[in-house]
RNA sequence: GGGAUCUUAGCUCAGUUGGUUUAGAGCGCUGCCUUGACAGGGCAGAGGUCAUGGGUUCGAAUCCCUUAGAUCCCA
């Protein structure tokens, strides 16, 4: 049957499945070394996105490479129940369905929510089969399924009884979309437009106003000081005035604080200890009230006294109005300043004052600060240390607990007595119970006299366990104790302090190891404008619609070929299109090589030798660059590598070389050769394009079972012949320059034209070489010549003359030939060899230079000023015989 | 405001501790080529005083400083 002129990609879903039936991507622990990879588990309700086609790509590539160089490959693949997120998608599913999360019971809420994940949750997992992912499916976990939770509540109980983590009043980053506390590393600041209202407030017993200015009016409703600098001379006079605040006419202090910027807006500063970080500091030290004037959706509360129900935003506008009505507003400037939004559901942050539970990050900060300065855990690439160490120095407790529903459930139980509330931490409710029998000495206490902690812990909570959790760590031995600690992270730079270190963090707490040998950081995919790839911009392609139209290999190695670690990914239809016209070539090569018939009369061709000698030779330099590449993770590099070797030196040269003429047979040596170094290949690529290299494999030979390119030999780089290498670089430049000369002479490619060389020691040398033969034969074929003669003499009719690899040549042919323009291009040539040679004349003589540079720098540049000299001397003797 | 990284061909990027012909690749561009594995193809070509100005050195894209610009992190 004739095999079709195009690759088809659908054949990709059979592999995975033939794959999967195999069992080749499960993994048990055993005698060989270990490659273990944890996914950075999607959230469970997400789809397929660019990030992580790309995160993925990297990741299989690298556990496919293990798998290959027969290491026990371990992927474990799993999704995140993404608290926040996934709460407000079910908040919002709910809204739909016209049933408000307040109307409902916390079981009710958990119950839609469950049902939600079971429906929605697990598609990205599907989605990541089609991309090729080679995770042992066997292991998907889910951080809120049961094992995971276990480990999250004992994590949280041991950090407890070690005093690591703790209750406090703090002023906290507050959702009021969420209606739950974030911490800082869920605040995203950016710049925003907004105004400065300046506003006077009177002071008390006098005729005289303060004028402060601020960003936020309609939290002068909460103001209980004004501060200014001890330093400000405008100010040392009201040293222990009081003034009004507008609307509220409350009376406040005017306290003096080195906190202030004399510099900024009036120098003066209105004091809302409720509602911000500075202010609540600045209140602790002047002793002031705390005044709350929000409620927990943003809305003004009774406290405020105005505007009560009303939102926040609106409020500001409303105040402004009522200000200036009351000949309070001084003026309105333009100004931006950095705003907080949440990073879940973009709402402004609000600072509110909130008890919330914490972890004492500063001791576990400690061991995880040193392994990734002394590169106990290597960072890719290694720039990102020092963003690193410097959120590590400057760490500040975690909050941990949101005032959520979906999540882990915070394992404490508070128990009221007289009025006070003593809190009891647990793995359970019994042991909560025990623990306050104990500790009240009332052994009447019932279940029902302990209510558990309303709050969920931060997802990030259960991630940082992620490593360990996935093989059961705090309680399956044998496993943790074969795959901990991973060989490599790969994930985005963006969650470094919110995943990266904290797993570090766990890892020296709990297993006082580190969780991986290595971190790899990919980039942000962008679009070809470097904008970020978003929803509302409309420019992120539809990952499932790319791998269609593409083929997952076309999308992979489209992702792959230009995103060097760390750096962003521009991406852009055509490195795709590239891809997938990379699999058709490899498919059509197939092909060509699959249609030649075997005739054992036939002698294998001097120049099929060295044809295939010196791909042999070119391969071994190839895995040898190709190992390189990877230690350093540079895959894009390693991928770019492998298609210019394939393409160019397999295809184009090689295939070129031994391929019969039309409709006749090949001898057997070269065939076999021919396959054997294709199949190499494949292997070799198989990494980064699983499905064309599978499906190739089968067809270019016959398989035995469980002989697949999945599980094949990863071949050892050996030693090459770099001299031979050279001399098939110079045929190379000769066949090219004849190609060229036709090229620019009119003449066709393809007719057979006789080439002359004038006879010189080191043409002789090449082509003669006494341990490769086959280099007259090659160029004769490749460059289409009737024959190559060696003469002495410098002038031929009906030739024309050209130059390469420091050689004459001659190539026949009866046109004429524009004597002054080619005149004009020698002596154009003759001007840049000179000055070629004169810049090394001018180093060599140089004594400095001589005597202090190594010798074969030295000896380097010799050569290339003899060089220069004979090409030199050769286009002299052309431009002699051409003027004649 | 503090800190980090970066600036090489039209675009995206390589360029190992300073020394391999006067800087490489992929894409794009230009010309030629079509019964023959592949037009999702073949052959060849053009394109860069390595952001700027100084310095160190026998020698700088590479090390140091100035200036300009870009990106990111933290506050």
């Amino acid at each position: 049957m004739e095999i079709p002129t195009r690759y088809d990609s659908s054949v990709e879903s059979k592999w995975y499945d033939y794959w999967i039936e195999k069992d080749y991507f499960h993994s048990v622990p055993d005698d060989r070394e270990p490659y273990t990879i944890v996914i950075p588990p999607p959230n469970v309700t997400g789809k397929l996105h660019m990030g992580h086609m790309l995160n993925n790509t990297i990741q299989d590539i690298l556990i496919r490479k293990a798998r290959l160089e027969a290491k026990n490959a371990c992927w474990v693949p799993g999704t995140d129940h993404a608290s926040i997120a996934t709460e407000a998608k079910v908040v919002r599913m709910l809204r739909e369905k016209g049933i408000k999360k307040s109307e409902i019971t916390r079981e009710e809420f958990l119950k839609y929510a469950w049902e939600w994940k079971e429906e929605y949750g697990g598609i990205i997992l599907q989605q990541l089969r089609k991309l090729g992912a080679s995770c042992d499916w066997e292991r998907t976990s889910f951080t809120m399924d049961e094992v995971r939770s276990e480990h999250v509540t004992k994590a949280f109980v041991d950090l407890y009884n070690k005093g690591k983590i703790y209750k406090g009043l703090r002023i906290i980053n507050w959702d009021p979309d969420a209606k739950t506390v974030l911490s800082n590393e869920e605040v995203i600041y950016n710049d925003e437009p907004g105004h400065l209202y300046h506003v006077r407030y009177k002071i008390e017993g006098s005729d005289e106003y303060l004028t402060i200015a601020t960003t936020r009016p309609e939290t002068i409703l909460g103001d209980t000081a004004v501060a200014v600098n001890p330093k400000d001379e405008r100010y040392a006079h009201l040293e222990g005035k009081k003034v009004i605040v507008p609307m509220v006419n409350r009376v406040v202090p005017i306290v003096f604080d080195r906190y202030v910027d004399i510099e900024f807006g009036t120098g003066s500063l209105k004091i809302t200890p409720a509602h911000d970080p500075n202010d609540y500091e600045i209140g602790l030290r002047h002793n002031l009230e705390v005044i709350d004037i929000f409620n927990e959706d943003g809305t003004m509360s009774e406290d405020a006294q105005f505007y009560i129900g009303k939102d926040r935003f609106e409020v500001r506008k409303l105040i402004t109005k009522d200000l200036e009505a009351g000949g309070h507003l001084v003026k309105i400037e333009e100004y931006n300043h950095s705003v907080g939004r949440s990073e879940r559901t973009n709402s402004v942050v609000e600072p509110r004052l909130s008890e919330q539970w914490y972890v004492h990050t500063e001791e576990l900060a400690e061991p995880a600060l040193k392994s990734v300065m002394e590169d106990v855990i290597e960072f890719f690439p290694k720039n990102q240390k020092n963003t690193y160490r410097h959120w590590l120095e400057n760490i500040r407790p975690w909050t941990i607990s949101r005032q959520l529903w979906w999540g882990h459930r915070i394992p404490a139980w508070y128990l009221v007595i007289d009025g006070e509330t003593k809190t009891f931490v647990a793995e359970n409710e019994n042991d909560a119970l025990k623990l306050a029998i104990k500790e009240t000495g009332n052994s009447d206490l019932k279940l029902s006299d302990l209510r558990q902690d309303e709050d969920a812990l931060d997802t990030w909570f259960s991630s940082w366990l992620w490593p360990i959790s996935v093989f059961n760590g705090f309680f399956d031995k044998k496993e943790i104790d074969y795959y901990y600690p991973t060989t490599v992270l790969v994930t985005g730079w963006d969650i470094i302090f919110l995943w990266v270190a904290r797993m570090i963090m766990a890892g020296y707490e709990w297993k006082n190891e580190k969780p991986f040998e290595h971190v790899y950081f990919t980039g942000m995919v962008r679009d070809k404008k470097r904008r970020k790839m978003s929803k509302s911009l409309g420019n992120s392609p539809d990952a499932l619609k790319l791998i269609e139209n593409y083929g997952a290999d076309g999308v992979r190695f489209g992702m792959l070929s230009s995103s060097p670690a760390g750096g962003d990914l521009l991406f852009d239809d055509k490195l795709v299109e590239q891809g997938r016209n990379f699999s058709n070539k490899l498919w059509n090569a197939m092909r060509l090589v699959k249609g030649w018939e075997i005739d054992d009369k036939i002698e294998t061709p001097v120049e099929n030798r060295l044809a295939i000698n010196w791909m042999k030779n070119r391969l071994n330099q190839v895995i040898e660059e190709l190992d390189g590449l990877y230690e350093k993770y540079k895959l894009s590099e390693a991928l770019m590598t492998l298609y210019k070797f394939i393409w160019n030196d397999f295809f184009s040269w090689h295939l070129e070389v031994i391929k019969p003429a039309y409709g006749q047979p090949i001898d057997r040596f070269t065939l076999n050769e021919t396959i054997e170094l294709f199949e190499t290949t494949l292997t070799l690529l198989h990494p980064f394009m699983p499905f064309v290299t599978e499906e190739i494999w089968h067809y270019i030979k016959e398989r035995e079972d469980g002989d697949d390119c999945v599980v094949s030999k990863y071949p050892k780089a050996e030693s090459y012949d770099q001299a031979l290498l050279d001399v098939v670089e110079k045929v190379k430049t000769i066949v090219t320059k004849v190609r060229e000369v036709r090229n620019s002479k009119g003449l066709k490619p393809k007719d057979k034209l006789k080439l002359y060389a004038k006879k010189s020691d080191s043409l002789l040398e090449l082509m003669d070489s006494v341990k490769i033969s086959g280099i007259k034969e090659k160029i004769l074929k490749q460059a289409f010549l009737s024959g190559l003669e060696l003469v002495d003499s410098e002038e031929i009719d009906d030739t024309i003359p050209f130059m390469a690899a420091n050689e004459k040549f001659m190539l026949e042919s009866n046109i004429e030939i524009d004597i002054e323009a080619e005149i004009a291009k020698i002596e154009k040539e003759i001007i840049y060899q000179k000055g070629f040679v004169a810049s090394i004349n001018k180093k060599l003589s140089n004594q400095g230079f001589v005597n202090n540079a190594p010798e074969a720098v030295v000896n380097m540049e010799r050569k290339k000023l003899a060089d220069g000299e004979e090409r030199i001397q050769i286009l002299k003797e052309s431009l002699k015989t051409l003027k004649k």
